[in-house]
DNA sequence: ACCTCGCATAAATTATTCTTTATATATTAT
DNA sequence: ATAATATATAAAGAATAATTTATGCGAGGT
């Protein structure tokens, strides 16, 4: 498929949507976004391919991680990238950004419960 | 679906691209499309339908044909249109270009030959 | 060495979209 | 009134995409 075609066609999905508005608070590994979405999580990595291969999000390998982050190199998908964080300011993505809260809070309370023996951990 | 996603889906098929440049011409009714495109005509309706309901073109309607054109009325599609149409040089879409001019002159050679008959025929 | 965790991928199913063929509607010409 | 033309729409079939469930693989932890 043509590049532009491939581009818009991973952006006419909402899951995915959601996604790159979650990655505006900037990168993120897939059991955050599973968490944030509730939602099973290969599920998560099948969108998260589809946007990866549209070149709109890139991906960093830290250890058992993958971390996510957009992908704004340029101007087109930068452009894109921005109409979508501004439009998408609804209830859904309000709630998303609740559960990526709670779910991010407990992985720090539990990194602080076991400081000393420095149990690998996500964003650690 | 979410308006985005509904203009992004409009957005991620070829042939719906290739209207938008065909359109960037002007305004065309469908069967100056389905030439250009070299399409059957419930093809180009189809593909037209799902333009129309993401806000893409809009239409008009005089005696038998239906004009449809670009609708670039607020900044998101005014901005994904240009972007498309700056991006879509490429064979596909001089040919398609081409196929038009040719069916566009044949119809204004037929209404040279019976200019007095006055007959209903498009863009006349 | 074995277990667990984070993630990807495969297979099967379900849902959606695209294409084709056929038909309907409206408008104009004869 | 009948025919022809431009377009839409419906129905059926083919092609893609999304979802679920199951499994595999690599990186740490014990």
């Amino acid at each position: 498929m043509n590049e532009l075609a491939t581009i818009f066609k991973a952006l006419s999905d909402e899951t995915r949507l959601r996604i790159i508005k979650l990655l505006e608070q900037g990168e993120l590994c897939v059991c955050d976004i599973t968490a944030a979405l509730d939602m099973v999580q290969p599920k998560v990595s099948f969108h998260l391919s589809a946007l990866r291969e549209a070149g709109l999000i890139k991906d960093r390998k830290q250890g058992k991680w993958i971390h996510y982050s957009l992908n704004d190199q340029d101007l087109l998908r930068r452009m894109l990238i921005l109409s979508i964080c501004e439009r998408l300011r609804d209830n859904q993505s309000l709630a998303d950004s609740k559960r990526l809260s709670v779910f991010l809070g407990k992985k720090d309370l539990g990194r602080k419960v076991v400081p000393l023996k420095s149990k690998s951990r996500c964003c650690g």
